[in-house]
DNA sequence: TCTGGGGTCCTGTGGCTC
DNA sequence: TCTGGAGCCACAGGACCC
């Protein structure tokens, strides 16, 4: 999709069409752009950067906060339009999907007039516009996608790695991100026709057993099968960047016990529980750290996760420093099916399930830890 | 000057067991 | 009894994606 959640506000608020449209955190918070409209984008604005320089670059922006649900209500739709045309469906994202339509010509005809059908429908039926790659797998497909947005129709076969992908910065391809084209542009290698024919040998000095992953993106090779079945998640978190820096050991544990708290509650609505909890901080300076443990069988107890994550903060020797965030994860899932309750622990289990029940009926902030009381007013207004 | 939040995946290291 | 290697796992950090 293209300028995805923008592009939502923009449906769902006539009067934002043509306007440059900002979605992302509060202004007044130390919060980053989301995605933002094409508009915008024409006046400098770019999806990551801090919400206050783009209210700078473009103080006209109509600045709206993420609505993850309707996003994810278009996506859901979406995906169920796509499965119309094929049943082999991934969702990579919110807003992005593969689909294998070598089945499906017969009935639909060649993939460009399938991807025209699906541009004109997703148009039509959700006032939206997306661009469509193809490709013989997925990374050259997704890298198609990529050239002709917005709104565009392109196609890379196995030809155009040896002709048009040649003069493409490095960093279109899939998986090279800001850190490896740096490493990149120190070789001399800025272009994927320079990656393809440095020496493998010279490329494993510097990124050893990664040289030959990145020879295979270079020659558009891998990600080649498309998976349509739902995989369970492999992690669920949450963390919070504070809107002023803090050494309040209080407030932090504060912090931490919500956080722990909607990890729990997440974990628990989609019937997971978690055997290894990773507790996150990150100081003022953004040097951050990570500390995790593992409990022998897996959870789902507000309790048992916030007295390891306590554990693991009262570890840490936070000194002089201050701290700019922190977050939870909870990992290594599986379904509650293999959790083991033992007598001790049916009380316990008996409160969560009233909690959710009453979360369920009344919203999921209608219950929270007392503890809770110590943060602002913003995170505790339905204590 | 300012740098979110939700994730996945990979790598290096060290401990443990066989 | 000691030692070294292989394999596995946990942990910490980093890179990357949207």
């Amino acid at each position: 999709m293209d300028a995805f959640f923008a592009s939502v506000e923009q449906v769902r608020r006539p009067e934002l069409r043509g306007r440059p449209v900002v979605v992302g955190g509060e202004v007044a918070k130390r919060s980053v752009v989301s995605t933002c409209s094409y508009e915008a984008r024409a006046r400098g604005v770019r999806t990551a950067m801090p919400v206050t320089q783009a209210q700078r670059l473009c103080p006209e922006a109509v600045f709206l906060p993420v609505d993850m649900a309707a996003y994810a209500a278009v996506s859901k739709r979406l995906l169920a339009l796509y499965r119309q045309f094929t049943d082999a469906v991934e969702a990579v994202s919110i807003d992005e999907a593969f689909l294998n339509v070598a089945g499906s010509r017969r009935l639909f005809g060649p993939p460009q007039a399938i991807a025209r059908r699906i541009q004109e429908r997703v148009y039509s039926e959700h006032g939206l516009t997306c661009s469509i790659g193809i490709g013989p797998n997925r990374l050259l497909a997704k890298l198609a996608a990529n050239l002709s947005k917005p709104g565009g129709l392109g196609m890379l076969g196995k030809v155009d790695v040896h002709g048009r992908l040649r003069g493409l910065p490095v960093r279109e391809l899939w998986g090279i991100g800001p850190a490896t084209e740096k490493q990149l542009a120190v070789l001399g290698l800025t272009t994927v026709g320079a990656l393809q024919d440095v020496p493998l040998r010279l490329l494993a000095a510097v990124f050893g057993s990664g040289a030959y992953a990145l020879k295979q993106l270079a020659f558009g090779r891998g990600l080649s099968s498309v998976s349509s079945t739902a995989q369970l998640p492999k992690s669920v978190g949450r963390e919070v960047t504070f809107s002023e820096d803090t050494s309040d050991s209080a407030l932090l544990r504060a912090t931490l016990l919500s956080l722990a708290d909607d990890t729990v509650a997440q974990l628990r609505t989609q019937g997971l529980a978690a055997r290894t909890i990773t507790l996150k901080v990150r100081y003022s300076t953004f040097h951050t750290i990570t500390r995790q443990a593992t409990f022998a069988r897996a959870v789902s107890s507000p309790r048992a996760i916030y007295g390891v994550v306590a554990c693991l903060f009262g570890q840490i020797d936070l000194g002089a420093r201050w701290v700019r965030l922190v977050g939870i994860s909870a990992s290594s899932l599986c379904g509650n099916a293999c959790q083991l309750t033992f007598d001790d622990q049916w009380k316990e289990v008996a409160l969560a399930e009233a909690v959710d029940r009453v979360r369920a009926k009344y919203g999921k902030r209608a219950l929270r830890p007392a503890t809770c009381a110590l943060l602002p007013v913003a995170r505790t207004s339905m204590c």
